[in-house]
DNA sequence: GCCAATTTGTGACGGACTGTAACAAGGCGT
DNA sequence: ACGCCTTGTTACAGTCCGTCACAAATTGGC
């Protein structure tokens, strides 16, 4: 599983280049495997499952989620096109693959997908830099799991996915939500009743308005981005803190 | 005491393959950089900061965390001896490292990090199968703060660090805790009260006992394993579930 | 197009965790 | 040993969110 965040921009500029004839990509080394298609609900593979292939999203929308003992669900990530899945050194799947929309994959064993990373040194750090957009997601979602309140939480995530598929890394207007109310919820840490709540609060107060039940219109795009509770980090890289120093040679 | 003297004996285990005859792994290539020290309580670097360094943990631990806007703080990882803190493709950190104990550190430009990495098809895969641990790991810390209640949080917390310094992955009786009650509560997302209070229930219902402001004795080992709302994975290769055929083929 | 099943929305209520605050216990330096 | 300061514990009132119950709106199947 791949990616989140920032790396919607890293996609389009990977995806442009399909053609045989550039340098490789990852999306390359895909191409010419057959499209796989999967209604929605189905998986594509079940946590425990024997690792052998690697799948790389072309249409559609999965949930990546972890089941506890007595059947708590936690939804650990959604995956978009140019996603990759399954990437990982151990023997078994660690999580399961489930489609939300009708989807399209790629598939591509493991081993040669091993073999094809380790041949070619321009895939190596498009896998490397993926991982690391992956890590630097998780992150962020274990804040937004730690210390946010309920608000923040359905704030920041629609935010994310109106981020997701937009090539500019810029939020859209219209956001589609191709997910439920539960996987929102189980990727949330909250329940569907608040969810629920906290959505048409958004909506009354004007920040968002309903469109059908699988999309919405940002009408307070700053207002969103504040109640996310994020700093709206000005990243100017003139050091904004005054860091104690840190070389104790 | 077991204390101490256990972590150093762990400690020495791991650094004991520093000498260069062998085949190349992590720990060889920082071996000739020089040790760094820190006090504990001293950042190691900030967030934000010019990610121009790689860090090798040689003794003691760390905490990784981010900071929100309004001061929350969430304490996304803590490292331990042999663990690399730091690599990323972005040019900033993005969380700041600081010492929880006295630590010692080796440290490694990660331009050279990055051309060593490259050029040995040795260190790779050492190095990938260390991003995929920690990939996995932020899954499982993921499922703890969305859906695991504070006592689950904390045992499952004893349980990890419990593991963490055990060569046999085993769970040890006697377990350090370095960190402080605010770090843990800020790991688990939870409050200082809320640790210190699950603490003291545990012990009087003599699953833990105090040994110290800074170790705890576990004496219902089975009986933690149960609060923390694992399942004890039998994961014994034979399909324990019926999945569903996922060839579409 | 119709009806059952699923999903979503809304309210009342309770409970788990929080936050404040007061106190106890270590740690550390003089 | 004595104080001071940090860290940890305990109590109690408050709150946010979960639970339960039910209604409304959509979806999907035929």
């Amino acid at each position: 599983m791949l990616s989140q965040d920032s790396i919607a921009a890293v996609n389009h500029f990977v995806r442009q280049v399909p053609c045989e004839a550039e340098r490789p990509t990852l999306q390359g080394l895909f191409s010419r495997q057959p499209i796989e298609k999967f209604e929605a609900g189905t998986a594509v593979f079940w946590e425990g499952d024997e690792a052998d292939h690697v799948f790389e999203v072309v249409e559609g929308v999965l949930r990546i989620y972890k089941i506890l003992g007595d059947g708590r669900r936690v939804i650990t990530g959604f995956m978009y096109p140019g996603d990759l899945i399954g990437v990982s050194l151990k023997d078994r799947y660690l999580y399961t693959a489930e489609a939300v929309t009708r989807i399209q994959v790629r598939r591509f064993a493991r081993q040669r997908f091993q073999e094809e990373i380790n041949r070619s040194p321009e895939l190596r750090p498009q896998l490397f830099a993926r991982l690391c957009d992956e890590m630097a997601a998780a992150q962020d979602q274990m804040v937004l799991l730690a210390r946010k309140s309920a608000e923040e939480r359905v704030c920041s995530f629609l935010l994310l996915i109106s981020r997701r598929l937009d090539r500019d890394g810029q939020a859209l207007r219209v956001v589609e939500v191709p997910m439920t109310r539960l996987d929102m919820a189980d990727y949330l840490g909250l329940t569907i009743e608040t969810v629920s709540r906290i959505m048409t609060r958004l909506t009354s107060r004007g920040v968002i308005s309903p469109s059908g039940r699988h999309a919405i219109i940002v009408r307070k795009s700053d207002k969103l981005t504040t109640l996310a509770g994020e700093v709206e980090a000005d990243h100017n890289p003139s050091a904004a803190y005054t860091h104690q120093a840190v070389w104790p040679n």
